[in-house]
DNA sequence: GCCGTTTTCGGCCCGACTGTTTTCAGTCG
């Protein structure tokens, strides 16, 4: 069974436990299982039968239990059996924001109510106001939830780019605000998360109340949700929902912290500093003998108050970067100032909407010490790929421009297709005078997983191929990834020295985050590639950058940190 | 259901906002 299916089962046995009404406790022990197993480098069938299960954060007894069960059958009966307890589809209804276990279960218990249209109904005739607890302006409050949960249903999250840039351009207007001093996103945009539900934002007023009063009268806002003297949550004009957090000056550090999350990282965060004998908020940290408050502006010396390494966002996920803080062996994350070259781009001999020198150019500006030039093979008609002639006209060109431009070396390459069964687009002999040789898969993504994972292990293992492109092609809030072994091309990549790609491309950000961790674990080498159709679009570098630090990785991690001569060293051929 | 500088039981993060209540439950992050 793949680790894909076991977290969902626990997920959805965490929220029947809470509609169950059992301890919260119990609940959140299976969603810290699923979280664990999500960061797990191995899978969950190898650790049953090697009897490791316990070497899961958050498994012990009861849950290594059921692993062993779900693994071994196929089948946990204590799963089914706490779903026949519910109407099939009562989860749905906790889908609609407002609505929590609690609501649900009366929903169901009272009016006999399992999914949306019904609830709308009963809102509509008046059954819901009358429950006990609820009344017309809640009853209300869902019809609104319900409503735009539909209009937004299958487009709810965002990739991180349209919210960071969103983002970018709201913070912006705020400067105008008087009073404001600092400010930042928070939530999973600043762990930069690779898809956003919504954008937090965090800053700190002279005058908190006044300043939110301003914020909602800003032009890019289009709808407001609640607002109080602290907060406010709107609905900004591209739909996107906006919850900004005004706290004092003195403030901005525990707060940046607190709003950063994420939920588990701040949980254990908490509980460490309570057997420190401190209580954390946003206001800072009290001294739970004394009743002290102190404040904190910066993040870092939040962390260092509690006798911690700072922890960057991006890995604040609960995983064991806690535990590693304490001992200072955190890793130190790669920054976009570490990369030395980009290895994925097009120009207009292919599909790229900029001539070669122009591509050049941009990747000069962005002080680059080499780039490889990788337009795409000839099966890719409708991506004008390159004929062998052509290929060998480029190659002459290529070698022109190195002549012209002494302060970039330009590798020769290209971005071959893998075919449907396995085999190259370009024969060998072409792709042996090439510099860095990439290989993608661009169709027939709708094979079964065994017929995928041998074709990509068999562009995998040719020695020509370098790189294997965006390997699971995946397009975020588009297209899912293909259904491919992962564990199995890893492997194959481990075993023919060939690289794997982290394509900065802010709609495919693939390998994704988790990808990356066990993928680095293992000890094979990545890039970060911008697959850059226009100079404009080196600038996508940041996103991959992002989702780097998220999979764990450091600059030795990833080959195009390297100088030119111990780049040109790292290459297969 | 997990876990241990409170170690095999008794805890488990903390606060804002809303709407329904006369002091708080539910939800969210």
């Amino acid at each position: 069974m793949k680790n894909t299916e076991i977290i969902e089962i626990l997920d959805n046995i965490a929220v029947l436990l809470e509609l169950k009404g059992e301890s919260i406790f119990k609940s959140r022990a299976y969603q810290k299982a699923a979280r664990s197993i999500e960061f797990l480098s191995e899978e969950v069938d190898k650790l049953v039968s090697e009897e490791r299960l316990k070497e899961i954060p958050g498994v012990g007894d009861a849950i290594a239990q059921k692993l062993t069960e779900l693994v071994s059958t196929g089948h946990l009966d204590y799963y089914e059996k706490l779903k026949a307890e519910f109407p099939p589809g009562i989860n749905i209804l906790m889908e609609v924001p407002g609505i929590g276990p609690r609501t649900a279960l009366l929903l169901t218990k009272e009016l006999g109510i399992a999914d949306i249209d019904s609830l709308e109904k009963a809102i509509e005739n008046g059954q819901v106001a009358e429950l006990p607890r609820m009344g017309e302006k809640t009853a209300q409050n869902i019809l609104r939830q319900i409503k735009a949960y539909r209009k937004k249903k299958g487009e709810q999250r965002v990739p991180v780019s349209t919210a960071l840039t969103a983002a970018e351009i709201l913070m912006e207007e705020m400067h105008a605000i008087a009073g404001i001093r600092h400010l930042s996103p928070a939530g999973s945009l600043r762990r930069f998360r690779d898809t956003i539900g919504d954008i937090d934002l965090i800053g700190t007023a002279d005058n908190p109340e006044e300043a939110i009063e301003a914020f909602i009268q800003l032009p890019s806002i289009n709808e407001l949700q609640e607002k109080g003297p602290t907060k406010a949550s709107v609905i900004i004009n591209n739909g996107l929902q906006v919850d900004l957090r005004l706290l004092s000056n003195d403030a901005f550090g525990s707060a940046l912290q607190y709003f950063t999350g994420s939920k588990q990282h701040n949980i254990e965060l908490r509980t460490r500093a309570a057997r420190l004998g401190l209580s954390l908020s946003e206001y800072g940290i009290t001294d739970i003998v004394t009743g002290q408050l102190e404040t904190y502006i910066s993040e870092e010396a939040f962390y260092k108050r509690q006798g911690l390494e700072y922890i960057p966002p991006e890995i604040r996920e609960g995983l064991h970067e806690i535990e590693l803080a304490e001992q200072s062996k955190l890793p130190h994350l790669i920054e976009l100032s570490d990369i030395k070259g980009d290895l994925h781009l097009h120009s207009d001999w292919s599909d790229g909407a900029a001539p070669l020198e122009e591509m050049i150019a941009g990747a000069l500006e962005q002080g680059y010490e080499y780039v490889a030039v990788t337009d795409h093979s000839p099966g890719l008609g409708i991506a004008h790929g390159l004929s062998i002639d052509r290929i060998q006209q480029q190659l002459q060109l290529i070698s022109e421009l190195n002549r012209k431009y002494s302060d970039i070396h330009i590798f020769s390459g290209m971005e071959v297709d893998i075919r449907a069964n396995g085999a190259l687009d370009v024969p060998d002999e072409v792709l042996a005078k090439l510099d860095i040789v990439i290989a993608s898969i661009h169709s027939g993504m709708n094979q079964g997983i065994d017929q995928m994972t041998k074709r990509v292990i068999s562009a995998v293992s040719n020695p020509h191929v370098d790189i294997l492109g965006h390997p699971t092609g995946r397009l975020l809030g588009e297209r899912e990834a293909v259904e491919i072994d992962i564990e199995a091309v890893f492997k194959a990549a481990l075993d023919h020295q060939t690289v794997l790609e982290i394509n900065a491309t802010p709609s495919r950000l693939d390998l994704k985050d988790t990808h990356i961790y066990q993928a680095r674990q293992l000890g094979i080498k990545l890039v970060i590639n911008t697959d850059s159709h226009h100079p404009e679009q080196f600038n996508f570098m940041r996103y991959g950058i992002g989702i780097a630090r998220r999979g764990w990785c450091e600059a030795r991690d990833i080959l195009n940190t390297l100088p030119l001569a111990k780049f040109k060293a790292s290459l297969k051929s």
